[in-house]
This record gives C-alpha cells, sequence and structure tokens, in this order.
DNA sequence: CGGCAAGTTTATAACTATTCTAGAGTTCTT
DNA sequence: AAGAACTCTAGAATAGTTATAAACTTGCCG
C-alpha cells in the first residue's frame, strides 16, 4: 500500500507546498479540492459547483467545508471572488491582472486578460483612501 | 379635503407621467416610493433601506411591494440594478453612463461620472453577442 | 356613476445561498 | 505517543429575496 500510497501523492507535493506557505494545513480535503481548482487552468466556480463536482469525483468534503475552503484560499491570495448576480459567488483562479465578460443569458463568465482591456484614465480614490481593485465587467448578450 | 389632496398631489403629476410612460399605473405605494427615490439626487439603495425609510416616512407600503417597486422601475430603465457584494443588491437611480467607487469598509457605493473614468479599449464581444452593459467598479480601502 | 376585468398589494410561506455551531476527527509538535 | 491546535461535518440558523393566493385598486365601458 506505501507504494500506491506513494505514486498517488506525488502530485500534492506542489499543493502541499502552496498550502504550507498561506499558512494551511494540507489536510486532505484542501487538497482534493485545490487539484480540482487549479489543475485545469483557469476556473470561475461556485461553492456549490465545485461541491457537487468533488461528489462526483467521490471525495468526501462537505458543502460547508467548500465554502471554508473557498473562503481561506481567497484569503490567502490563491483565488479571487466575483460577485455578479445577486445571489451567489464565483471564486476565480485566476488571480492575475484581468477582468471579465459576462454572458447575461447563462450566467457564463470568461476572462479578458489585462492587456485587452485598457482603462485610459481612473479618477484618484477619495482622500484617506487607496484603490484596492478595480474589476470590470463588460456584460453581453445574444444579439447582433 | 379636496383642497389639502390637491396641493399634496401636485408634485406627484410629473412622476405619475413617467409611470404612465413606463405602463405602470400610477398607485399610491409606487408613487411614495418614486418620490423617495427620485426626489432627492442620485441614490443607492437597498430594498430594506427603502422599506425602512418608507416606515419612517409613514408609507405604507410592504416589502414585497418594495421588491417589487425596485424591479418594475429597473425594468423600465427609472433605475439600474447593482450587485457588488454577495447577499444584496443595490439599486441606483442614475441611470447615465457612470461608474462606483465601493468603499470595501463599509459598504458605500460613490458615483463615479462617465467622463472622469475612461475606457481606452474594450475588447469586440464573442460572436453572436453585444455588449449590454460595461460596469466598473473601483474597489477602495482606509490607507495611505 | 356601477361594475367588471386587469393589475396591484399584502401577509405569509417558501426558497437559496451562505454562515454558524458544537462535537468528532485530524495534524503537528515534542 | 500525547496533548494542543486546528479542521471537518451534519444540521440548525440566518439573510435576502421570491412565490402564493386572497383582498383591494384602478381603468374602462356603457
Amino acid at each position: 500500500m506505501t507504494e500506491a500510497k506513494q505514486t498517488e501523492q506525488r502530485p500534492f507535493t506542489p499543493i502541499v507546498q502552496r498550502l504550507r506557505a498561506a499558512g494551511l494545513r494540507p489536510t486532505s480535503q484542501r487538497l482534493y479540492l485545490a487539484r480540482l481548482l487549479f489543475e485545469q487552468g483557469d476556473r470561475h466556480v461556485t461553492a456549490e459547483q465545485l461541491h457537487s463536482e468533488a461528489q462526483s469525483a467521490r471525495i468526501a468534503v462537505s458543502l460547508a467545508t467548500v465554502y471554508n475552503t473557498l473562503h481561506q484560499f481567497t484569503a490567502a491570495g490563491l483565488m479571487r471572488e466575483l460577485v455578479i448576480e445577486s445571489g451567489r459567488s464565483y471564486f476565480d483562479t485566476n488571480v492575475t491582472n484581468h477582468h471579465h465578460f459576462f454572458f447575461e443569458e447563462n450566467g457564463a463568465l470568461v476572462d479578458i486578460p489585462g492587456e485587452n482591456l485598457a482603462l485610459a484614465s481612473v479618477p484618484p480614490p477619495p482622500d484617506g483612501t487607496r484603490i484596492s481593485r478595480v474589476d470590470v465587467v463588460v456584460r453581453v448578450t445574444r444579439g447582433k
């Protein structure tokens, strides 16, 4: 069994390190969720989506843990939370500078790389404050 | 009573017309809410806020009606709905082209006039779609 | 005006996404 | 190996919002 465990665990190594660096214990739930999140390119998921994806993959993890984990990953800077529609939060695995297309008909999100959308001028933040982030959402609908 | 009613009703006239133009019957609930919304400059309110404001002003209107009214006004183009934080919607009485500062510490919203924030380039929308709106949220925190 | 159809309001129940709770289980350190 | 700290979980609780169905208004027609 030791052998099987090792080959199974090898892909976790880099993730274990990311979690440790973020001050999070590498529990099995976090590791499995991290793999779902970070090993297939940039993703935009809701907690419910990720939970049912985990279920399908036979990963035993409760919905509460999915929420906790998404928030911890977000706090650690591994993800970013996006709120676009009332009633649900998306979590984005792409934490580089970028923006989004939002498809109003089906709620889908697609990245717009930072270099494809330029802000010519942003007004100075009010006194005593600083800009923590600028979010641009380009809403699109079906139509000519 | 007729006299008092008339002087009291006069300020409603322009609003009555706006509602009629939008295909909405000018009921007393809609008229009172419209006055709260449109007679004090640009506003960003949540349904709960508007409801308690109405209560303070001794306007008998249920929370359900506040929600209905805000949605109807939004559908009629008199307002715009903004979603920035999970769990609550803001309704904005300013429907001209503009964006927002969002104060992360207290959830306040402040308008940025359209001419103060320029988008140098927006990528073309995916095939078969068109841009219905671009929302820019500049998040600010307390700090130097 | 009188009265009917269509539209509106309301209290309340229902719902959805999310957070909380407290006890059981896991991980880390020594 | 053992205790402390942390984490997970089922289920209850919460918040904001939407649905329901009955009562009430409004607009319209004669």
